[in-house]
DNA sequence: GATTATAATCTAATAGTATTAGACAAATCC
DNA sequence: GGATTTGTCTAATACTATTAGATTATAATC
């Protein structure tokens, strides 16, 4: 007994992004992961600081995931187009990695500056966005604040199906960009 | 042994939400809840339907709460005045009670008519709190969503510490809302 | 190529959860 | 006061995480 089975920290990282994303956060437990990498539990160990130490590289593989989508979605882009881009590719990620998404919106202990940094980058692109808005420095932080909450807010309750109602999405989230952008361009 | 604790299903249940706000929703097991109770674990069988159950009665007990707080917040009010007390009575809840209002956002099966009414009562107060605007019918919905995301989200990311810069968030929160009444005031 | 050292995986054991079954005692009913 | 119901318990099972230490596979060295 005791083939090697070749892994290393990125290969258990991902395969526990795949769980999250197919089973939920919550189902992503060293049991089911050492399963599905056809090895015993205590293994896992050698790669991975236990249960608590995988999240957290689960949390921080998701913010460097997210940052790198964001950031490609406003690539050679401005001012609103920019922003609804970005907005788009936050939801879109949100769709398509329930899991990892989840991951990056975690209360992270304070304490663990890396993790930190990595949440800290999400926003930064977002920062980025409206860059061409020019605000006055606090305005920009409220600003960024307002987009934030209004993409996360929207995403995570679509993600939760929490929007019971079956009329069109994609609409509601065009009029809420468009409807904040109107209300960003009016003198302030 | 076995003198009578005196429980009942509503005192349990008020123990766990007591629990869930203090340690976090997820620190509710049945262990910590049978302690917290001077029970044995299983004793707990007798007034809820394991932990899933449990965590059912939490989300039931959070959202009619969370619902009857909104009502509260906008009694006599009208408009703009109402929109922004309910908001300011949403924050305040996820502020005073984040465990309970981390039970009102999962996800419910959609087969439990009793929780997924009780999570549409909290939705039905915020359209009445847009009735005012005499939107058309689809408008009113697409007006309620982005209501609701654009709050929820706010007040999600400042529960979970999301909002890393020591910038005023009564400030970024009076913003947000007044831009988006602003943006609803206008023709569409 | 044999020997040694390192590293990956394992088994075994401990402790903490949830859950079920069934015993026993306390309150209630007649 | 005896029978019944109801609340709580103990005991047992099955799952999870975690630690310790044995074992084996690969790599390094001679």
């Amino acid at each position: 007994m005791a083939t090697r089975a070749g892994l290393d920290q990125v290969l258990v990282v991902r395969a526990a992004a795949e769980l999250a994303d197919t089973l939920g956060l919550n189902e992503v437990t060293l049991a089911t992961l050492a399963e599905k990498l056809g090895v015993r539990t205590p293994t896992l160990y050698h790669y991975v600081d236990g249960l608590a130490g995988l999240r957290r590289e689960i949390a921080l593989l998701a913010c460097r995931e997210l940052t790198q989508n964001l950031g490609k979605s406003i690539m050679g882009k401005a001012g609103e187009e920019a922003v609804l881009a970005m907005a788009q590719a936050y939801r879109s990620f949100v769709n398509t990695h329930p899991g990892l998404y989840s991951a990056t919106v975690q209360a992270a202990d304070p304490a663990d500056q890396e993790l930190v940094a990595a949440q800290t980058e999400v926003v930064e692109v977002a920062i980025q966005t409206l860059a061409s808005y020019h605000f006055e420095k606090e305005d920009a932080i409220h600003a960024v604040r307002m987009l934030r909450s209004l993409v996360h807010g929207f995403a995570t309750l679509e993600s939760s199906g929490g929007f019971g109602i079956p009329l069109d999405l994609n609409e509601t989230f065009r009029r809420l960009l468009t409807t904040f952008l109107t209300a960003l361009a009016l003198p302030h």
